[in-house]
DNA sequence: TTCATATATTTTGATTTTCAAACTATAATT
DNA sequence: AATTATAGTTTGAAAATCAAAATATATGAA
């Protein structure tokens, strides 16, 4: 797996400047970092204190926010292998968060997906990430909000 | 360590709302985790390809960006014990990527700084995030970049 | 001062996570 | 039909992690 394919490049081109950055993207590089930081070290904190992995949490929130995925589908986006993910789907079907169902086509695939008791754990974990997202947000106007809501769905797209 | 104290709440409320969810948060949390989850996967697939651990890559980052730093400060901010980031402090030692020094004032306490090959190192992963940051921001006009550096900073502000 | 308590770091031993590689089964291609 | 590619599981070993105990220094109270 090389880095360089993990999102898309412009290489099209309709803008002569594509490849160069901008002046302000050094600022903006950092400050993202620095975001990824810090919601990394509160993500990592919840998990702790509920006495999950960074990797299950990673999983369950995949689920709840994208639905049903298959196994190498899970596993690519949590950046871990099918084997790794094997193993801890095993642990998550034991504790009744998710079940493994057959994917309809290809029988080679597996789905997995919430059960209600994960889905209840989802919401839950979710309600924290709200409160956390209003905390950060309750200084913005309504305006601010929706143009970085724009803005970072814009990002998301490009990934 | 609990959950609820890792962001500045907004308790003091001059504004009346604070507390409660404003329309568009529900939009913009799921943007955030869906930016936090690609992100995190991104840096998991270069951290593999380069044969390090999520956990020294971060590392690498925080001193590169913050300057050096006592131990148990970054064992906070990566979500580890202090326990676990002495062992691994230790390898960072041997791969000579960081150095120990003894805090100025606090004899308990024990400062980690980069070394010049450590900061060869961030400067190179660096590079890698300002390549994703200019992709991930080349449609956007130069205006709308320094509208997500100020909300980004705002909200790094407020954890 | 002196004693008690709190904080910073390291060490230890056990547990958990993770990977790479081998293996099975199904799909796609030639 | 044969070959190659893909999805998932199993296995055995290596690495990461934690909690708890141990050491050293700092801080606060009597």
């Amino acid at each position: 797996m090389t880095v360089e394919h993990h999102h898309s490049s412009n290489l099209h081109s309709s803008e002569p400047h594509s490849m160069a950055a901008h002046s302000t993207d050094h600022a903006l590089n950092h400050v993202i970092i620095e975001f990824y930081e810090k919601l990394s070290s509160w993500e990592h904190a919840i998990v702790r204190d509920k006495g999950f992995s960074l990797s299950q949490v990673h999983t369950i929130e995949l689920l709840g926010v994208h639905g049903a995925m298959r196994m190498k589908e899970l596993a690519d986006k949590i950046g871990v292998t099918t084997g790794t993910l094997t193993v801890q789907i095993d642990k998550m079907v034991e504790a009744q968060w998710v079940v493994r169902r057959p994917h309809e086509t290809d029988r080679r695939s597996i789905l997995v997906e919430l059960t209600d008791k994960g889905q209840a754990l989802f919401l839950e974990h979710d309600a924290l990430h709200l409160q956390l997202t209003t905390d950060l947000t309750a200084k913005m106007s309504s305006e601010e909000r929706i143009v970085l809501l724009n803005l970072l769905s814009r990002m998301n797209n490009e990934f």
